[in-house]
DNA sequence: CATTTTCCTTTCATTCATTGTAAGTGTTTT
DNA sequence: AAAACACTTACAATGAATGAAAGGAAAATG
């Protein structure tokens, strides 16, 4: 059963929409405090994100923006604002469709519907500088192409994918390889790094993996590409 | 460059479209003969599908329908109809965007790039009954898991996905394994098929594949599932 | 500027999944 | 019942991915 959360304000409107959704077979949560909102929908783990802009304290442009950022979830933005500028915005930060209200049952959930089936699995795939890759088969996409990483240089590039712009241990990528931190061969993970940028290189993938000396390493989306 | 293809009939707007998206960095192909409509798409090889209901001759029903049969392309339905079953109808056909005119630039061009952005990396996608195939790599995509074939297994499955109801011959099969229609082994082919059905039972893909006596082998879907 | 430390690259042997071969078993059709 | 066709299983060969080893660069240190 897909899960949707509701990000809403207003306790009718709320209600409503919990209703709507709960007899098309969805299961539904809601989120009450919206300092936490973020949280509170990552905790969830749902299918798809229903997202109010108006919210008292906090704006749900930001909401949507991290959401965005730190995870894959479908964005429904569903908000009384009917300015262009709005809708503009709300799409230049993530959100995947933009509804106003008032709006009619049936619309709405053919929309809902219509996301599900687009994010249909898309459910595994990290989003990086201008590619996507599938975590559990490390299927990488650029532009119109797809190459299945080798396992080893898949779980590297997850992990600084999960880590953008912070330094990943040696420790960590030990870790990701071979379940624990200790080093087997220090230099086997040098030579896994390597081929991954090899690959990357190879593919048009222009990204920088930086040795921090004594600690591990980081990457960074390049100048070029 | 991302190339659109526009399907519509009345020449004011059909120009003046044409000029939006060159304008914003697209290239533009135009459909002038409606009864050829599916044949140029399908040759253009778009990124994108901009799709007016109203055609003379056809319905713009029918060509969404066989397009998203037949191909993967993200389709946007343009059009002067606001019922709100037209609507739904479009929604049901597999399109991705109902826009009624007269539509603004803006927000055309949003949910254009909106929809292109949600596609990428899925251009190479065939839909199963239930599932996908990453065409390139072989990924299989069902519900929330994705594992990739063996090339043999991934070969055989693009086939059959390709011929939905139809019948493989052994020749077909033969030359998308080795490239040659002559039998290299009748067995091999064999026990290839035999593989790809016991992964496509482990993974819960309720598909049979029927022998076709001296001719090849055809797949249908399952009650189940 | 020389030395040490740290990091990187290349080559080679091993390992493991995928594939084809072979032999034998089941199932239709005539 | 016999023949033709379809399926399964086990095993050996192949090839990609991996780790080991050794030597070369680059950066820090005195």
């Amino acid at each position: 059963m897909k899960k949707i959360v509701i990000v809403e304000d207003e306790p009718f409107m709320r209600e409503e929409l919990e209703q709507i959704f709960q007899k098309a077979g969805y299961s539904v949560t809601t989120v009450a405090d919206f300092s936490y909102a973020l949280q509170e929908i990552m905790q969830a783990v749902p299918n798809l994100v229903l997202l109010d802009l108006n919210l008292p304290g906090v704006s749900g442009f930001q909401i949507c923006r991290e959401l965005k950022q730190k995870s894959t979830f479908p964005v429904l933005v569903l908000t009384s604002r009917d300015q262009m500028k709005d809708e503009l915005h709300a799409f230049n930060l993530g959100a995947d469709e933009y509804l106003t209200k008032p709006c009619r049952k049936e619309r709405l959930l053919a929309r809902v519907s219509n996301l599900l089936r687009r994010y249909e699995g898309r459910t595994n795939l990290l989003e990086g500088p201008g590619f996507l890759l599938d975590e559990q088969t490390y299927t990488l996409y650029i532009h119109d192409k797809s190459v299945v990483l080798p396992k080893n240089q898949g779980k590297l590039l997850e992990i600084f994918l999960r880590h953008r712009d912070e330094t990943a241990t040696r420790d960590m990528l030990c870790e990701a390889l071979w379940g624990t931190a200790e080093y087997i061969d220090e230099n086997a993970l040098q030579v896994n790094l390597t081929r991954l940028k090899k690959t990357m290189k190879k593919l048009g993938i222009c990204q920088r993996i930086e040795p921090v000396r004594g600690i591990g390493y980081r990457m960074t989306a390049d100048a070029e590409e």
